[in-house]
DNA sequence: CATTGACCTGAGAAG
DNA sequence: GTTCCCAGGTCAATG
């Protein structure tokens, strides 16, 4: 039966400050790669299924990839019309290699972007060297919209969970790898039909099956072809640049984000996911609880004008991001948003547990304080190692935002 | 404009 | 074994 036509492993120079793919593939900007075989990374990508490996000890400056076609595809390279993108070797009948330097983004040097920020921004500095390797990916945009409509009052597992769903209902299948089913991802079109609100819901989509339902047959039936791909940031990407960026953003970037608010399920958070992840604008910076938080803890909102997350505080704290990292400080907030993600809480504990636990012990001690906060309290001692260089005045804002949290319960 | 409550679901913590 | 809470927000109705 498995007539599909397998690649062997081939290898990419990049290294693993440039693209950390544990990092990168996990902080919730895509959500279909799935690990298997301990560290293979795979994905279907673009009519064919991707596999990727990285083995920091054994070579830090390559990831391996290996492709993984259907039995029907005609292999056809694309390359005669593409833009000069020239493969040496014998590989030059797959464009895989270029689709890879693509959705990972590859030409913006990330190192020299990391001391860039770290220069402009001390808070920067002290979070990102636990979290380095943390690119952008220029995803499809209709994948990426998607993902993130679904992303509204959720979680990762479970938004993962969903898009699987979605893929194996109505994605052509490619191929099995590992003994997984790997489909394509379903186009606008295949999601338009008067059954998929009801099928969705059947598939645990909840209330998100609607604005899905809907936001399909706007973009493949109200819209004008390739919509959505018009709204693509097609200027090259230019590292001088990034002290004149307007507080804003570029018009083109407003442009795209305006538009996306008219979709169903599309408010500020969302549209400005799409417009980072699938459209190329990296200025954009999606404000989300996680991000609300650092902005809170660290950046000093959260109080007088801004103290809770209206519309203006959104805007607010984009434009300081904005002022502060420059033209990719989508990029830069990426980089905190992974060092806030519980699925990462590791890396910041590691050497630190009989700190913590000494800390607990002492806290019950209280009597009243109870379990409940215990897990607030480890969080807190989390929190405290990496900015234990802070000012008092910052210290006093985590404290403060802990307190918060515990009265809530 | 800012605030408020409803909205699906399933994994994991709490009791 | 059960109950409860929460997670990358958005929408619609009110001050």
């Amino acid at each position: 039966m498995n007539s599909i036509r397998t690649g062997e492993w081939q290898k990419l120079a990049v290294s693993l400050a440039e693209l950390s793919l544990d990092t990168t593939l996990r902080c919730g900007q895509s959500f279909r790669w799935k690990k298997l075989n301990e560290d293979e990374w795979t994905c279907s990508l673009r009519g064919r299924v991707i596999s990727l490996k990285q083995d920091p000890k054994q070579d830090p400056n390559h990831v391996l990839y290996k492709v993984t076609w259907p039995s029907n595809s005609p292999l056809t390279k694309l390359s005669s019309s593409g833009k000069g993108v020239k493969v040496e070797d014998d590989s030059t009948k797959d464009d895989t290699e270029a689709l890879l330097r693509h959705y990972f983004n590859l030409e913006p040097n990330l190192t020299e972007l990391y001391e860039r920020w770290s220069m402009a921004d001390p808070n920067f500095k002290k979070r990102a060297p636990k979290f380095t390797g943390v690119r952008i990916l220029k995803q499809d945009a209709w994948e990426a919209l998607v993902g993130f409509i679904c992303s509204s009052n959720n979680n990762i597992a479970r938004i993962s969970q969903m898009v699987n769903n979605l893929c194996l209902s109505y994605g052509p299948l490619i191929g099995h790898v590992h003994d997984q089913p790997f489909h394509d991802f379903p186009t606008p079109e295949s999601l338009a039909g008067p059954e998929v609100e009801s099928q969705l819901r059947k598939l645990g989509f909840g209330y998100r099956a609607k604005y899905l339902a809907r936001t399909a047959v706007i973009v493949s039936k109200e819209k004008p072809e390739n919509w959505l791909e018009s709204l693509s940031n097609t200027e090259p990407f230019d590292e001088t640049e990034w002290k004149t960026l307007k507080p804003g953003g570029r018009p083109g970037y407003r442009k795209s984000h305006e538009e996306l608010l008219a979709l169903q399920g599309v408010g500020p958070k969302v549209a400005d996911c799409v417009c980072l992840m699938g459209l190329g604008w990296g200025e954009s910076v999606p404000v989300d609880t996680h991000v609300w938080q650092i902005a809170q803890r660290d950046y000093k909102f959260g109080k007088g004008k801004h103290k809770s997350l209206t519309k203006a505080t959104y805007d607010a704290i984009g434009n300081h991001f904005r002022l502060l990292w420059g033209e990719e400080a989508g990029w830069a907030h990426s980089v905190l948003f992974a060092a806030d993600l519980r699925t990462f809480a590791i890396r910041l504990t590691e050497k630190t547990e009989v700190q913590e636990e000494l800390q607990i012990k002492a806290e019950s001690e209280d009597g009243v304080i109870v379990q409940a906060t215990t897990v607030v309290k480890k969080r807190e001692a989390i929190r405290e190692e990496t900015i234990k260089e802070e000012t008092t005045d910052d210290l006093n804002v985590v404290f403060s935002t802990t307190a918060k949290r515990t009265r809530r319960r």
